[in-house]
DNA sequence: TCTGGGGTCCTAGGACCC
DNA sequence: TCTGGGGTCCTAGGACCC
């Protein structure tokens, strides 16, 4: 049996959690930028506040139903995650994190235990120690229990807890659950199958192997077979390496200014960089790329990006840096508002593979690798971006709006003292 | 008139997830 | 005025190989 341990309204959860005046109120966070809203208590949702709506599209509703707002605090969420996890991963033999709020146990083995009774345990020790109140589906597929979860969110929040486990159970809630919410059906599938007259999870799973293979490809039959109780999808112990890096962010203001879009270019290839190095890892491709602001009809439109092939596969900031900044040159134009730029890296292997280089034993990447290494150890003990480049510059001119920001209560602030290299 | 039977690799686009 | 930022996998079709 599997249970699918799931974080309600996670990042307004969070927020609560060091301001608990708010309990019982309603509170949304908003994306980068305080641009859309992504998450909602669950008083923001009866409020009528709908996820991913543009923040200024509901200002009158905020202020009529006293909604408090947050800007994203990314540094505080990942590590409240990080707690939830521990504590949670402590109540089976084997576990997947499948997301920031997200968690798979595999009770393997753990036949003789009353399932629904552990599970309350286990809510109630995660409540006490991080105060983060989560619910948990317990079935004998990951999808199964991917549904139990979310029913038990709607219709057992007291409980918190749901257990499919005999096959009337199962068949009875399969039957009243809309097929759209299933995980792995998303918009256009459930639309197309709504054409088919097909509602309910039930009435899938009853429709035959060879139409699923051909309407919903193999993905859709794995889902339908783990809806009849075969299980298909296999637990991820240890998150495979990223096979492509992405780091982008929309401005806080538009810029048409190089030296601005290369400020944030070199911030992105450098996250960018840490990241690769942070899974062991070299690339060999990197492409940058700049738009306009779409939303804007008034304003002209311009998107470019250009996708360079690296001789020898690297994860060093600053040749990382050096690239993304000679592909940004090659497609800036003047006379455009820029809002986003960002940078992708890809063809990523592992470090230690063997690389049949003439040139790959320089004493120079000996010194770079210590380098990079010092640097993410200084940053990793004193905060992000400690030690930058100059290239970074401060970003003053594109950084987020991000005017509601809670504190990182739990870890370092970022810039307490700039060292640039 | 008739026109084989395998493969691989790459890319774009479309679906999904959080 | 204002509209997020990451990822994965699959498929079809084309180019090319023998």
């Amino acid at each position: 049996m599997y249970a699918l341990c799931d974080c309600n309204n996670f990042y307004a959860s969070c927020e609560r959690v060091f301001k608990p005046s708010l309990n019982g109120k309603p509170v949304v966070v908003l994306s980068n930028n305080d641009g859309c809203v992504i998450a909602r208590s669950q008083e923001a949702k009866d409020a009528g506040v709908a996820m991913g709506a543009p923040a200024f599209e509901i200002k009158e509703l905020i202020k009529q139903k006293g909604i408090h707002v947050f800007s994203s605090n990314y540094a505080l969420y990942g590590d409240m995650s990080n707690r939830v996890m521990s504590v949670l991963g402590s109540f089976a033999p084997s576990f997947e994190v499948y997301s920031v709020d997200e968690i798979f146990l595999d009770f393997k083995g753990m036949h003789n235990t009353n399932l629904t009774e552990y599970c309350k345990k286990i809510r109630k020790s995660v409540r006490q120690n991080t105060k983060i109140p989560i619910s948990i589906g317990i079935a004998p597929t990951k999808t199964l229990a991917k549904m139990a979860n979310k029913i038990a969110k709607k219709k057992y929040k007291e409980i918190g807890v749901l257990e499919l486990s005999d096959t009337a159970t199962i068949e009875k809630h399969l039957n009243e659950f809309p097929v759209g919410d299933l995980w792995g059906i998303g918009y256009r599938y459930a639309k197309f199958l709504e054409k088919n007259n097909i509602r309910t999870a039930f009435e899938l799973m009853q429709m035959n192997d060879a139409w699923i293979r051909k309407n919903l490809s193999v993905q859709g039959l794995k889902l339908v077979y783990e809806l009849r109780g075969i299980p298909c999808i296999p637990m991820e112990e240890t998150a495979p390496d990223k096979k492509g890096i992405c780091v982008s962010r929309s401005f806080g203001q538009m810029t048409n200014e190089l030296q601005v879009l290369e400020e944030s270019v070199a911030t992105f290839a450098n996250r960018a960089a840490q990241k690769l190095r942070k899974q062991n890892s070299n690339c060999a491709a990197i492409s940058v790329f700049i738009h306009t602001n779409q939303f804007r009809a008034d304003l002209k439109q311009y998107y470019n990006s250009r996708y360079i092939q690296i001789p020898i596969p690297t994860n060093d900031s600053g040749e990382l840096i050096k690239w993304a900044l000679t592909g940004l040159k090659q497609i800036y134009k003047p006379g455009y508002m820029y809002k986003k730029a960002g940078v992708f890296i890809f063809e990523i292997s592992p470090e230690d593979a063997v690389q049949t280089n003439l040139f790959a034993a320089l004493p120079e990447d000996d010194r770079k690798k210590k380098l990079n290494s010092t640097v993410d150890k200084l940053n990793k003990i004193m905060g992000r971006n400690v030690v930058k480049y100059a290239a970074m510059g401060d970003g003053k001119k594109w950084k987020l709006r991000q005017e509601m920001l809670s504190p990182c209560y739990t870890t370092r602030l970022d810039d307490v003292f700039i060292i640039t290299i």
